[in-house]
RNA sequence: UCCUCGGUAGCUCAGUGGUAGAGCGGUCGGCUGUUAACCGAUUGGUCGUAGGUUCGAAUCCCACCCGGGGAGCCA
């Protein structure tokens, strides 16, 4: 008697084959004499379908226990199944109740909950079908993402959590100390005194680990982050989290045509192996929550990215007969209108914009000849907007110092970076993007919180 | 943070000044192949919270809390 997931079951399994299957009870039907219930233990969307005859031992008790929610064990043979729907199913011999659900009270129905109720209990959604798929599809994105890169030979990178440096411009920080709050050392002139907290001077958690991943590409050449990174900005909307995980690819010896290249690569790699490994949930996305998902995905794969610089992004904007709300002009950041329109409505594919000005875009990104712009690159797809965020980064000395102090940006704990700029610097170039918009991009889930298993959000740290 | 819409049964919602409603769910009964099962019955309420107006408030006014959508910021 084998211990089977119900992946494997309904993929494998044959008429006649003994096994045992542990789950949770998705739904039952009763009938006069015997009854149907269905089984998911996570391994896949659909779940195995028991046939209960009532000959098998303490049927009528086990019946009533066997409600929406509980976990039960079942051991029984394979057989074909006699109805229409699934090919396979399970007549059990003997079930087991490990833990029932009291349906009175079992937040869980066998019917579609909003995914603002479901946000309520983060402990028990991802026994839905939704969220099922949403958290099995994060998976396969996450080793995709590791097995790309390790394909490639880039070295996975743990950058700190903690950092002293606040001066990455990516956002509000998230203090860490061990001060008592209620009591905070002050120095003679009544400011905190920093020095007597735990790490001699503020602290804080980090907004990206693309400077401590520059100085390891500096040594590896190819290296890419995938951790938690973290924004204390108070932003209420589908696309932001306070907690979220970040991947951050950085090249020695790379430009921003090469940076543009990987990108492209990274984003058909991922979705290819998406696709391959979980039709079955990607199909029920397309299906259920976004009905043009595999139309977008096609179009991704099989399409060369556009390839457009911020200049010429400007001068297509302005030619164009829509109405933006916010008017085009050199000089401003493109507003997220402005991106749909170019990836969704003129280009109708995935779009990178590059070589945007100076004065809209971080210190460490390359100035380019001309010093009125960057080396910056956008990747903007349909129906998301901006996916990924890059450049080529300025390795001169001179030339990054000058910046530093244009932008007055406090330099201090900065000289380990301009060191990588001393000794052995090299052309090089890197990305960042947010792992759970890639992971809503390639599900269509609409709201950043249905695609992280515990959201944290302003004023939310629930779970 | 700003704009906007909303909060009524376990869930999804209707009810716009005069007795609190529906569907689904739950419960009970029926049904020999169901699969959002079906059929019948039944159960279910601090109308977000606290004030105010009124003979009378779910409904009108004020404040606050919470949620959705959009914007800004960004990933």
């Amino acid at each position: 008697m084998e211990f089977r997931r119900v992946a494997d079951i309904l993929k494998n399994g044959q008429p006649e084959e003994a096994v045992v299957v542990k789950g949770w009870v998705r739904t039952k039907r009763e009938l006069k004499g015997f009854a149907f219930t269905e089984v998911n233990d996570g391994s896949s969307l659909a779940g195995l379908q028991v046939v209960l005859d009532s000959d098998i031992p303490d049927y009528e008790a086990n019946l009533k226990q066997i409600n929406t929610g509980a976990s039960i064990e079942v051991t029984g043979t394979l057989v074909a199944s006699q109805g229409k729907g699934q090919k396979i199913e399970l007549k059990a011999d003997t079930v087991i109740i490990y833990g029932e659900a009291d349906p009175e009270t079992y937040p869980l129905q066998k019917k579609r909950h909003s995914f603002e109720f479901l946000r309520e209990i983060s402990h028990l959604r991802s026994r839905t079908n939704t969220l099922g798929a949403v958290f099995r599809v994060r998976n396969a994105c996450a080793t995709a993402i590791h097995q790309f890169f390790q394909e490639k030979g880039f070295l996975w990178i743990h950058t700190p959590i903690i950092t002293a440096s606040d001066c990455e411009g990516a956002g509000e920080l998230f203090t860490v100390t061990n001060f008592n709050l209620d009591k905070l050392p002050q120095d003679k002139e009544g400011k905190i005194d920093y020095s007597q907290d735990f790490f001699g001077k503020p602290a804080y958690l980090t907004v990206s680990g693309q400077l401590q991943v520059e100085a390891m590409a500096m040594a590896f050449q190819n290296v890419y982050t995938f951790g938690p990174t973290f924004r204390a900005e108070n932003s209420n909307t589908s696309r932001h989290l306070a907690e979220f995980w970040m991947i951050e690819p950085e090249m020695a010896f790379c430009d921003l045509e090469g940076d543009q290249n990987l990108a492209e690569e990274f984003l058909k790699y991922i979705f290819q192996y998406v696709l391959d490994n979980c039709p079955e949930d990607i199909e029920f996305f397309n299906k259920w929550i976004n009905k043009s998902l595999l139309e977008t995905a096609n179009n991704i794969m099989s399409n060369e990215f556009e390839r457009v610089t911020y200049t010429k992004a400007v001068e297509l904007l302005e030619k164009a007969s829509k109405k933006f709300e916010f008017p085009v002009e050199w000089g401003i950041d493109l507003q997220s209108e402005h991106e749909r329109y170019l990836a969704e409505e003129l280009f109708k594919k995935p779009v990178i914009v590059t070589n945007y000005p100076k004065g809209i875009k971080a210190f460490y990104m390359r100035l380019d000849e001309g010093e009125k712009t960057v080396s910056a690159m956008d990747v903007l797809a349909p129906g998301i907007g901006e996916i990924i965020g890059g450049s080529q980064r300025e390795e001169r000395l001179d030339i990054l110092e000058r910046r530093i102090q244009e932008m007055n940006i406090e330099a201090d704990s900065l000289w380990w970076y301009l060191d990588l700029r001393r000794y052995g610097s090299v052309p090089h170039a890197g990305f960042g993007l947010g792992f759970e918009r890639l992971v809503q991009f390639i599900t269509g889930m609409a709201n950043i919180r249905d695609v992280i298993p515990f959201p944290r959000t302003p004023d939310n740290a629930d779970f």
